[in-house]
DNA sequence: CATGTCACG
DNA sequence: ACGTACGTGACATGA
């Protein structure tokens, strides 16, 4: 067989692979665009992605890997070849690249035909549903450049300041290992919760107030706060376990994962796992950056602007409420964001019947908990655990709350019987997610899909919104008027690298992006904050 | 590879 | 009577 030169065969390629005007099927475009960018050829256009159609369609689906969607809608007679079975696996596994042209072929060639025997079919099903499609062709595909953008851009670390916080970790956990083992009477792992529990409950004798749901007596945080009351070597526990984690994971491993081309952190957003319609992040993830505690902020402040620019963060203010406002239409709901009330405030003052003005901060505290709790599809036992008060008592809350409310109720059980009726909900723009437990005769698994049922449209409306936001704030930096880059989204948040120079020019189209990118029955509000590192951006 | 734990929205 | 908040990803332990 006849071998043209790589540089050669890619010279002849690079005309095709950009042009606009071929269409392009592939699965997972964004990780193919990413090898193609490396070699200098920007791929385009992104219209047919059949991981992204398989997400769209069934997200709740986990796997979309070629070999799932071949499997599932097309009739294959014999299962596709495994990459694998080409490289073998575990340590001693091959790279593709390392693989001759001619190994590689079939397998080559059999994924470019079930992708596009996949795209066809994909495609005819997505038809069926113009919103489905919509949601396919208006967000996922538009995205795809968006992310592979922030992918590439990175963000930049200091690496000494981490090394620094480890360093002082490291000392401190030393200290708390060697007090805990003094507490107990003997030596043990503190990382394993088998041997934590043998001492805490067989050993000490302390009262078992939970167990794991394969029967273990717990010791997870919670119940370790309630002992600390009471005992100390939780207490030393609890401390010990949060900078263990800071320290393992972050600390130490942060630097590890700058790439020595750039400088800089390349996380992947992965956008076709979570079942609501958000993005997610791995390798690392910069989704879950510390930023509650003091020592957990020191981790943020690592994350830094390059020289002569800033970073800046705009995030939604309570974005899900506003949703749950604008889908139920409650007329209390929608006054309070209208008149730009503080909304937990509000909320306290129609549950416990006080004016605005003698709102308590426990009582503000618990009206919190309650519209998270209404966000998440709350039990009265779900409450009363979040806010330490009785069950009867967090039920009268919630009594208090539809009362006054009576909106959220109606939408509440209008989702659940039209989840019950349909096998699925949907977010505003359209986009499905299934409940395949909702009539499950296991009380358990259909009791947690109907809070599934409740949740999902709240939260997987807002990712719809930023994701709209996203597409439109890329196509106004790629008109190449500003110096700013995205560099991260957070859910409800989007991070930014600006010359201090045009720092306010994106400030304000970022916020009007954001703001106009659904319009609902109340306001969108964005705060944005600014600064040489991202604890000092929030 | 499953389990428990804990970081985030 | 029974067990409970929604969605993720990474790490250490221990079979």
């Amino acid at each position: 067989m006849q071998q043209l030169d790589r540089d050669h065969a890619l010279t002849l390629l690079k005309p095709y692979l950009e042009d606009r005007l071929r269409i392009k099927a592939g699965h997972d475009l964004k990780a193919t665009a990413h090898v193609l960018a490396n070699v200098g050829i920007n791929l385009q256009p992104i219209k047919a992605d059949v991981h992204l159609a398989s997400y769209v369609l069934n997200s709740v689906t986990s796997r979309h890997a070629l070999e799932d969607i071949a499997r599932h809608y097309l009739a294959l007679e014999t299962p596709p070849i495994a990459l694998e079975s080409l490289t073998g696996k575990g340590r001693s596994k091959l790279t593709k690249v390392t693989l001759a042209p001619s190994e590689i072929l079939n397998y080559a060639a059999e994924r470019a035909d079930l992708i596009l025997r996949a795209s066809l079919f994909l495609e005819h099903e997505l038809a069926a549903d113009a919103r489905l499609e919509g949601i396919y062709r208006l967000f996922e595909l538009p995205l795809v450049n968006v992310l592979r953008a922030m992918e590439q851009n990175g963000i930049a670390l200091d690496k000494i300041a981490l090394a620094r916080q480890s360093d002082e970790l490291g000392t401190q956990l030393n200290k708390l290992e060697l007090k805990a083992h003094e507490l107990a009477g003997e030596a043990f792992n503190l990382g394993s919760p088998k041997q934590l529990q043998a001492i805490l409950y067989e050993k000490l004798g302390l009262p078992m107030l939970k167990k794991t749901k394969t029967g273990q007596p717990s010791t997870a945080e919670p119940v370790l706060a309630e002992l600390a009351e009471d005992y100390e070597l939780p207490r030393v526990i609890l401390e010990q376990r949060s900078l263990a984690k800071l320290k393992s994971t972050y600390t130490d491993k942060l630097p590890l994962q700058v790439n020595s081309g750039s400088g800089r952190i390349h996380s992947t957003f992965q956008q076709a796992v979570a079942a609501t319609g958000r993005l997610s992040s791995t390798d690392p993830n910069l989704q879950n950056i510390p930023i509650r505690t003091n020592e957990g902020r020191r981790v943020r402040q690592a994350f830094v602007s390059a020289p002569e620019t800033l970073l800046l963060a705009a995030d939604y203010s309570q974005v899900e409420l506003r949703i749950m406002a604008h889908l139920s239409q409650d007329p209390g709901l929608l006054k309070a964001f209208s008149s730009a009330q503080d909304v937990h405030r509000a909320t306290a003052a129609d549950v416990f019947s006080v004016a605005l003005d003698q709102v308590t901060a426990d009582q503000r505290r618990s009206a919190k908990a309650i519209n998270f709790g209404l966000i998440y599809g709350m039990s009265a036992f779900g409450l009363a655990n979040q806010i330490g008060v009785s069950r009867g008592e967090a039920g009268e809350y919630i009594e208090r709350y539809f009362e006054k409310y009576p909106g959220v109720r109606a939408y509440m059980d209008e989702t659940q019987a039209l989840a019950d009726e349909k096998g699925y909900v949907e977010t505003l723009f359209g986009r499905r997610l299934y409940l395949p437990d909702i009539h499950a005769g296991n009380g358990m698994l259909r009791k947690a899909a109907q809070r599934t049922a409740i949740n999902a449209p709240m939260q997987g409306t807002a990712a719809d919104i930023i994701k709209r936001a996203m597409i439109d704030i890329q196509n106004w930096l790629n008109e190449g008027s500003i110096d700013a880059r995205m560099l991260l989204q957070v859910h409800d948040e989007l991070v930014f690298e600006v010359s201090e120079r045009d720092l306010p020019l994106l400030a304000d189209g970022v916020r009007f992006r954001m703001v106009s990118a659904a319009a609902l029955d109340v306001p969108l509000v964005v705060d944005i904050g600014t600064g040489k590192n991202w604890d000092e951006a929030h």
